[in-house]
DNA sequence: CACCTTTTTAGAATCATTATAAAGTACATT
DNA sequence: AATGTACTTTATAATGATTCTAAAAAGGTG
């Protein structure tokens, strides 16, 4: 497995559970937005497999602390994950609720020309809201 | 009372706890962003007055669905609101935990160049971390 | 005032998330 | 391979923000 290496390099114990996941998460070139229930949903009903709750949560927060995964500030009451952890701008599709990562060159660049006194620029990303 | 009228033309009726709500947030005139806990907070300790938490949220919903108050997207295990309705970018002190207004010339404006078929953009909002 | 509707309220219910602590597992050492 | 220890998983309970409920209170109208 590719993601032995991964977890051991980050201090992390390749698991059963922590392999699987790392399968959901990561085996794809693409962009994976999702809540806790999603991924819980995911292993269950796609995977067939049982992964206690518990162990989803730790899971996701373990790989977030890593730097594998970041949270997406969003007006729901579940939390969203990406796994894309760069700085990044994201669509919001207000009727299908679904994030879509944007590329830099889809916004240009942005120049933030208000400074605030002590305190450093961290992030800067963009949220676009679609309808319909 | 300046909030009798605005209740009233909105159909709500001028309650005296609609109307302590509408003096602390509407009574200034810089944007006023917070959390329900904040604004009960105020009310009892600032104002040593009494509403039930159950009135502060429904008065928040009520305020919400009328157009005079919008969520925030943060990531917090609370709920952020704005007295600033409009469309318009952030400040986020990681440090205070506070968020600042933007106006557009401090942004300039943003460009984007994506398009998805058959939907519509409806806002833009920049999120701009700070760290000290 | 009498009437009807809206609002407030205390308390219960819900639900995402976090904490607990006991059983299981990884893995370094012998 | 067996042992020891720290780490991990798990079921379950606890927490805490938010929503629901239904009865009492207040607003508005005639
Ligand atoms: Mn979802
Ligand atoms: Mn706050
Ligand atoms: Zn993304
Ligand atoms: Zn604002």
């Amino acid at each position: 497995m590719k993601y032995i290496e991964k977890l051991r390099n980050s201090g992390l114990r390749p698991t059963k559970q922590r392999l699987k996941i790392c399968e959901v998460l990561f085996n794809t070139e693409k962009t994976f937005h999702f809540t806790i229930n999603d991924l819980a949903k995911i292993i269950k009903d796609k995977l067939n497999n049982k992964i206690s709750l518990a162990t989803v949560y730790n899971t996701v927060h373990a790989f977030e602390k890593k730097g594998y995964l970041k949270q997406i500030p969003l007006n729901s009451n579940q939390t969203y994950f990406d796994t894309n952890t760069s700085d990044h701008h994201h669509f919001y599709d207000l009727t299908e609720e679904k994030l879509i990562d944007l590329k830099d060159s889809d916004v240009g660049p942005i120049n933030i020309k208000k400074k605030i006194n002590g305190k450093k620029i961290k992030s800067i990303e963009v949220l676009v809201k679609l309808d319909n």
